[in-house]
DNA sequence: TTATGAAACTTCAAGCTTGAAATAATCTTC
DNA sequence: GAAGATTATTTCAAGCTTGAAGTTTCATAA
């Protein structure tokens, strides 16, 4: 999947593309997931659902974050599991549906997420230093495009 | 990582930018994982160590599958010894050095691998099919560039 | 109301992943 | 040539990930 194209031919300029853009997220993934253990003791997981919870205070459910994270529902139970545990988030009861529950940042987890959020922003900026502001832009504009074409179909 | 910006100021177009990318990246990576499983019975990582391995007929030793990958060696051997006991690749004793050994494909693995890189291709030439070819080689440049200009550092 | 089906979760096995510790072989330097 | 450092790799524990199977709860329609 890293690796180059294998052939030439009609599809060749979009494998290209594919390989670099892995290659590209890759290494930045690695680089933050690095960094997270390192400065705060926790995971690119952990710290994504506490993000999509500081965006909802008002809660979301499980099924929620799966298909917001794009990952799978037996997924997102384990690693809610570890932020109750470390008294990041809280699984509330509801009397409407006793089969769902909704999950909320706690005050610590809130806290603690603002501080991790402002870090993970600055290292961002500094990995993606030598894109320009507007080369980003565009970028940004040609994957979203590619997404919600894409986002949907079957 | 794939929730937005928690908020506003200079890093906010690189931070859209990053979390573009890896959900763009994450989407399509999960759309061939499963494509592989269900068409191949094989995975990602596996056409990955097959795919660096089909390029290097010579072999490869495991840390420069592991450098190559961007994966850590541990990684590798795990994933080696599942390819070895399917026979798709050997790991060769050398005479000049005892602690390494070459990795190849075997003359199964890489009719095997062939084959799953064919539809590979052809996958991943219609999953990125809403990006023109000419759109596809100006986002492989952007890519390279910061690819070059970042790696290597510290 | 009571089957029947759908929905929301959890559990589980298998595999991927990392980073740290352990092994083994090679290199260096005195 | 032996001690110490370096290099290549494996092993291991902990956590992430999926897809399938199982559980509980809810919705619906005869």
């Amino acid at each position: 999947m890293v690796a180059g194209p294998t052939s030439t031919g009609p599809g060749k300029e979009r494998l290209r593309l594919w390989i670099r853009l892995l290659r590209a997220s890759r290494t930045i993934e690695a680089e933050l997931r690095e960094r997270l253990k390192k400065e705060f003791d926790t995971t690119l997981p952990r710290f994504d659902v506490m993000a999509a919870l500081y965006r909802s205070p008002e809660g979301m459910l499980m099924s929620d974050l799966s298909r917001f994270l794009l990952v799978s529902n037996g997924n997102v139970t384990g690693i809610v599991d570890r932020l109750v545990s470390e008294g990041l988030v809280t699984r509330a009861r509801r009397n409407g549906d006793r089969r769902t529950s909704m999950v909320r940042l706690t005050e610590e987890g809130a806290k603690s997420f603002a501080a991790i959020a402002a870090a993970h922003e600055g290292w961002v900026g500094e990995l993606l230093g030598t894109v320009s502001e507007d080369e980003a832009r565009r970028l940004t504009g040609m994957l979203k495009s590619f997404r919600s074409n894409w986002e949907g179909r079957e």
